[in-house]
DNA sequence: GAAAGTAATTAAAGAACTTTAATAAGTTGG
DNA sequence: CCAACTTATTAAAGTTCTTTAATTACTTTC
């Protein structure tokens, strides 16, 4: 029986991460700011903001504005405590970006890819940035394929990353906190971060992409990993007597009318807005700008409507894929720095 | 921005809850144990479970088994602190279940059903229940509907109950902590705690009820609502080129042979368990035993075998479902009891 | 430009939990 | 049946937070 209460002994880490979620949230803020955000007295914030001072956690940028009397000393965190890497695998190219302890995008780099190289070409690119930054601290991967706890367990097409540790060998080869997410499950959780709604939303987005359709589902607001990792593998879904979703939306071997194949195609999209809708009922459902224009999800729309009462339907939205998967790497990384706190 | 973090203030409060939680799963326990189970020291422990004494909340049961040395108090949840009463609202009944505070079933009644009368007659049912049992402190009702925060805003055939604030309505007239909640969703609610599982499964309770087919949806150990309180409508699942799946699934107009029926039958709930694992990947389905032999279980799973890769699909069972309903109201009357503590 | 007003910080007192020590209550074996 | 050993309970001391009070540092106004 486990029990998730939180225990007084943690007290202490527990007010340092209130303080760090909302000083990365405002950027700046004070004593009196922070224990009315927190619920926190101001003596235990002061006290503990003293604390964080001296360990270089956060910095004092100077006074605030007066409001009629003394003027409130200003913290912000310290950008330069330590440094994280977000890291996009795809085919053609890896994306690395380098956030500071604000979150900050302090570079930014796409080097060639490397998943039909192997590891080592990935080791290699990652030393490099482990030697640049010495204050690098958190690592992220993004990877095309299943993950279990920082194994790679299932990556059709690149064999050579199959059953790879990259958690376990990372944490040793570099002392870094290291973990690795699914491609369509980071970009969920990169959208949800930036739509800033309701964190409690039931979100879908799809991506008809190289390695096959795909999506990334979040749950009241957590990922869904599924019982296998398989969750979101929506190609598989029997939508008609005789196809399954990724059949249909498929370019038929012969050659046919442009207009017919967009019906397919919409047709196809509809039902599964539907299926969503019928099971999750999700409050959004996004797609890739790659994949859809706002003519065809007008359509979707409609088309979805004839499967299931309109009331109930998502907002569908069209999204720029990359920037939200970066993006959602970003957020884990960011989140990992804030939760790692002092070295 | 809303901060979930434990305040010290309340550490009161959760201390107790920790102790109910583990006194209702072991039933009987000593301070030591307690200790060790909620990693609280022993000498709050003690003083708090004093305090629960002297309030009628725990009571002292006697001495336990030495093992050495001095025979250790044992206590336990007071049975008759208070009592909640879980209510199923179904067409030809009302079932009424009486609890005491330890979780015993002390009182069962099958009453005549009440959604065709309207919700005066459920008042009256309800009511003789609050006069013969005055520590009733908790209600929980479940409904063949969709339900918001203690309103029942959508019940098909029962026109009478739509829009009625159960909550308001009785929290007020009776002075008792009601909820309300969709038939299913307390059924899986109940086979999830029933099951002991690591509660983070997830899982999908089918129904191929008199109302037209529903299910009950957990993931990660939630139960899924949906956007518009519309998750788990999977009659409007459009599985084939021109029927969804509640027409499937339904009596063809013309006679037709019975192993032909079965045959659709199966198939249909076959793409329904390839559905949700191409999109969830449960852990589990489960079926009703009304609808679903064992048999028909195998050839489930060998047909959805056909349309998702086998070693993702979730384990199958065949329930009984007016079992785990009940189990789930009232689990869901006995953890609002738990969560009120002190009258 | 000092007096009065306002707000931030520091200091002191109080509350609640933990850790450690002391005491009380049982068991067991010769 | 009593000495040696175990274990539960009670008591005391130590932490860490909150609440309240005192002090300090500004603004504003006459």
């Amino acid at each position: 029986m486990k029990l998730p209460f939180v225990q007084p002994k943690m007290m202490g880490e527990m007010i340092r991460r209130q303080i760090r979620a909302v000083l990365y949230h405002d950027s700046v803020s004070t004593t009196a700011e922070l224990a009315q955000k927190t619920g926190i007295s101001f003596p235990t914030i002061s006290k503990t903001l003293d604390e964080m001072n001296d360990q270089g956690e956060v910095v004092l940028t100077g006074l605030g504005a007066s409001s009629g009397g003394r003027r409130p000393k200003q913290y912000r965190l310290n950008a330069d405590h330590m440094a994280g890497l977000a890291v996009a695998l795809e085919k053609d190219y890896s994306s690395y970006a380098l956030l500071n302890y604000v979150g900050e995008v302090i570079g930014r780099e796409k080097l060639p890819g490397v998943l039909h190289d192997g590891p080592e070409r990935l080791t290699e690119q990652i030393g490099t940035f482990v030697q640049r930054y010495p204050h690098l601290r958190a690592l992220t991967l993004g990877v095309p394929g299943a993950v279990n706890n920082g194994r790679v367990f299932h990556i059709p097409d690149y064999e050579k990353f199959k059953n790879l540790d990259f958690k376990g060998l990372y944490e040793e080869r570099f002392s870094l906190q290291v973990q690795v997410e699914n491609d369509m499950n980071a970009t969920v959780l990169g959208y949800h971060d930036r739509s800033g709604d309701d964190p409690n939303r039931s979100l879908v987005y799809l991506y008809l992409g190289q390695n096959g359709p795909g999506a990334g589902i979040m749950v009241n607001g957590d990922v869904v990993r599924g019982s296998s990792f398989f969750s979101g593998e929506v190609s598989f879904l029997p939508l008609y007597d005789s196809h399954n979703f990724s059949q249909a939306v498929q370019e038929p071997p012969s050659a046919q009318d442009g207009t017919e194949r967009r019906e397919k195609l919409i047709d196809a999209m509809s039902r599964l807005v539907a299926v969503f809708t019928a099971t999750l009922n999700p409050h959004t459902v996004l797609f890739c700008s790659t994949d859809m224009t706002e003519r065809d999800l007008a359509d979707v729309r409609k088309g979805s409507a004839c499967y299931v009462p309109a009331d109930n339907l998502p907002s569908l939205l069209v999204r720029d894929w990359e920037e939200d998967y970066f993006h959602g790497l970003n957020q884990l990384t960011i989140r990992t720095m804030l939760s790692l706190g002092i070295d």
